[in-house]
DNA sequence: CTGTATCCACGAGGATACTG
DNA sequence: CAGTATCCTCGTGGATACAG
């Protein structure tokens, strides 16, 4: 990310990964389902009604990329009925601190474009 | 983004500003026209030839894009031929620490995806 | 409650050609 | 060189209904 080489192809060595973390976080919902489990919503149910306007469909599939991605875990409680409950993985933490740069990018730049 | 209030709607404030950033900045090649731009392509064709399977037309229309969100700046230069230059603003330069974290994390999250 | 199953609309983006 | 113009494909995601 240094900026040592004006030119060249490690250009696209920069990319690549850059590529790689927006394909897991970016999309409509991923982070919003990621921020939302972070503020204790475990089931189902909760997690739907926390987001605004998402349908069940998009978030079964949505958690089921989270799942692959090892950012949560779906555990089932063999109660009656049976219950079930997504949390945040250990790793899932590592991305605190994009969440953290976003949050706070995006907070400034809507100051920046709407304010002056 | 803290970890205060356990349930509650200061859950949808944490989402919304991380949306606005993504919205911005994730889709398939706006980091990619960013991090070539910052390796000093300047001209169109420049930054088409760094940035594999990209269309003209993507292009022009996501360079749009960035310039209406004050990320890059666009020059003609009214020599014989005309010449036009894109550069990154200094306000783009706010998203070095987004980018930062991102690569890193990218790059983490192959090796815990594929590796192990 | 926790999802699946269908059907459908829309917009992002690809392919190709062309213009000033 | 720096884009436009068309046309077309495809996936995301919305609406609704239904199942275990």
């Amino acid at each position: 990310m240094a900026k040592e080489k004006p030119m060249s192809e490690n250009c696209l060595k920069d990319m690549l990964p850059i590529r790689d973390a927006l394909d897991v976080v970016s999309g409509k919902w991923k982070m919003m389902i990621l921020v939302s489990i972070k503020h204790n919503n475990k089931r189902f149910r909760d997690i739907e009604r926390s987001i605004p306007k998402i349908s069940s469909k998009v978030l079964a599939k949505e958690l089921k990329d989270l799942e692959q991605h090892k950012l949560i875990k779906r555990t089932v409680y063999d109660d009656y009925p049976v219950s079930i409950e997504y949390t945040m993985t250990e790793y899932a933490m590592s991305l605190e601190k994009v969440m953290n740069e976003l949050h706070t990018w995006g907070l400034n730049h809507r100051k920046e474009i709407l304010g002056k």
